[in-house]
DNA sequence: CTGATTTCCGAAACCGGTTTCGGCAAGTGT
DNA sequence: ACACTTGCCGAAACCGGTTTCGGAAATCAG
């Protein structure tokens, strides 16, 4: 073993920087540095001052989980993603994901995911990752009307944002967009062009956002003078086949309609399916306005109308109401909706002339 | 204050169970009980049954982030997204993350996942995680040539795992699929329909994967005794546009191929459109083989006959291997690779005759 | 039966932070 | 000039684990 002069840093010298480290070198104790580096208020400010300035200087960056040990806090958001979900979820996943992520390290936070493939599962996961400590709040996807995570962390007394609105708003915060908005915006676009006989295909109704873009699509009829057809309604299309399907039921009415909404892009891809098998014309024949702003709408022929939505700044904005609500701030100022933008693309057309 | 009897026990009842309390409960030291549950040899085995059992009855679980002041680790894996990188790998990215977190969560860790925009950004985010203790090792999707990630995390002398293989091996453990053995059966397959003048169209060239799949295609091509066409070989299409273009290229050589294998699905469903645009049909004029196993493609008309991976399985495999990496397995164990799946659909048929 | 090893476990230090408690010095009121 | 605050910081306990060290009891060799 190697004797070394006076032990004075025989260790070697890339260790990480501790609080003590940085108290050394400013004649201070631990103590004081913990106080100063969170704000407390019975340090003063020039002390504070000298303390962040030589943190900074050291590079020192305290251990989330060297504070957890005592706070309970790891600074880390959870999300737990359900793969029972229809797959129209998975085009949004990794633009999400980075938004989340973006908001989460602005604030100096990180994000802990977990999947899981059936409802059990799930449970058993936020149960586990509430245990261990490995987030301090959780982010939830896709509201669900009757939703078993909400229930879970209120009852756990555990912060979570709701991607969505719910109806039983206690305890809830949330990010959501203003579907219902877009729907109606959506009835009254197509009516402005002289559609009067409008279907809508809607998506998964255990979902919140299904009954809200109902309501949407109703309001906007009821806006434009409208008559509603029951028979030009449709539900749970959230997949290309699943649009195709209800689409041909629609589409085979006795008096079908000359324009579709649909709550969902996927479901408005399967339309122009089955609209070509009746030998209908998107944008001609058939006009069609849906809502999510996949790729494939893009790039669909004619490339869909649709009103789309930021996922990425969704993911932002969630992670930091999270972290808000994690400090402990009010609720009511942990709600925030945006709208969808329009984007006016190939689908729509003036409603056919007879013949 | 409300004076309590004894204070034997006035704290909430439901606070969480520690290994004090596991070693109370056995009349024994919180060191025997950490001893005996991590296993070391200077417990008695009998103790160590003991211990287990009751910390099983008393569902203790030790926290990680308690663990970690000391041992370092957090029993969590890092995954570092670049958004940067084509869309082609979204598709994929929820079937690989819940591979990845059943992997990490069956041997009770934790997935930390953060998106990076930029190169730069990248670096500082896998620096961040690591000076702040948030993963204890790293998964590395799609490998590439020249991989900075690699560089970094070598010199960190943190243990890492690849999404595919790499040229300099030292210090890596790996999964992958063996992309060059599906390219090469991909044009024995054609070869025997009859095709003799087949096109290649590669994906992004800085990846590892379009080297290897490249040399896959050349050994096909002389496997089957076959020429091969520079004119008919493209690169760098990694999304349908891409592949369109790539391929219109291809298709409007004076000696067109009567048959294109693509190294990426995204790049196969370009072809369709480049096909349908020459007036040629997929699998009767054109024959495809393609890579990935995207949903789409199984939809598509007709649907694409491709070699399938399953990164869900990847996920699992990379995020077991990862743990045994960190703790201390040795490399040569510790690189798998499996072969893709062939799943013969519709775009492949005989040569076709001239007329 | 004795001395030397092992085997097994407790005591205590430690990890890197936070938080309670108390005390010194300066400021305030009279 | 004196008691009383107030502002500011150090000492030490604490959080929930891990790890070093040492010692008692049991085992072994002779």
């Amino acid at each position: 073993m190697s004797v070394s002069f006076a032990g004075l840093d025989d260790r070697r010298a890339n260790r990480r920087v501790t609080i003590k480290d940085v108290a050394d070198a400013l004649g201070l104790t631990k103590s004081t540095v913990s106080r100063a580096m969170n704000g407390y208020p019975d340090i003063s400010e020039a002390t504070q001052l000298r303390v962040k300035r030589m943190a900074e200087k050291m590079s020192y960056h305290p251990l989330s989980h060297a504070q957890a040990i005592k706070t309970g806090r790891t600074r880390s958001l959870g999300l737990v993603l359900q793969l029972s979900d229809h797959d129209a979820q998975r085009p949004f996943l990794a633009e999400f994901l980075a938004g989340l992520s973006a908001g989460a390290s602005s604030e100096g936070w990180t994000l802990t995911v977990a999947a899981s493939d059936s409802h059990d599962d799930m449970i058993r996961t936020f149960q586990a990752l509430l245990r261990d400590g490995k987030a301090d709040g959780f982010i939830l996807p896709r509201a669900m009307i009757e939703d078993p995570r909400v229930a879970l962390l209120r009852d756990a007394n555990v912060p979570f944002v709701l991607f969505g609105r719910q109806n039983d708003t206690a305890g809830c915060a949330w990010f959501d967009v203003l579907g219902e908005e877009a729907m109606r915006d959506a009835v009254m676009h197509l009516a402005s062009l002289g559609h009067r006989r409008i279907g809508f295909i809607n998506g998964g109704m255990k979902y919140a956002y299904a009954s809200l873009r109902e309501a949407g699509f109703i309001q906007g009829m009821q806006d434009a003078g409208l008559a509603i057809d029951p028979n030009l309604i449709g539900q749970n299309a959230v997949t290309q086949a699943d649009g195709a399907r209800v689409a041909t039921k629609i589409l085979t009415q006795q008096k079908p309609p000359t324009a579709i909404v649909c709550a969902v892009d996927f479901a408005a891809l399967g339309v122009y399916r089955a609209a070509s098998e009746c030998g209908l014309r998107i944008g001609h024949d058939l006009s069609v306005v849906a809502y999510d702003g996949i790729p494939e709408g893009a790039h669909a022929q004619p490339p869909l109308t649709t009103f789309s939505v930021d996922n990425r700044a969704a993911g932002i904005r969630l992670s930091t109401l999270l972290i808000r609500r994690i400090r402990g701030e009010d609720l009511a100022t942990l709600r925030e909706t945006v709208s969808a933008q329009f984007v006016d693309r190939g689908s729509t057309g003036p409603v056919p002339t007879m013949n």
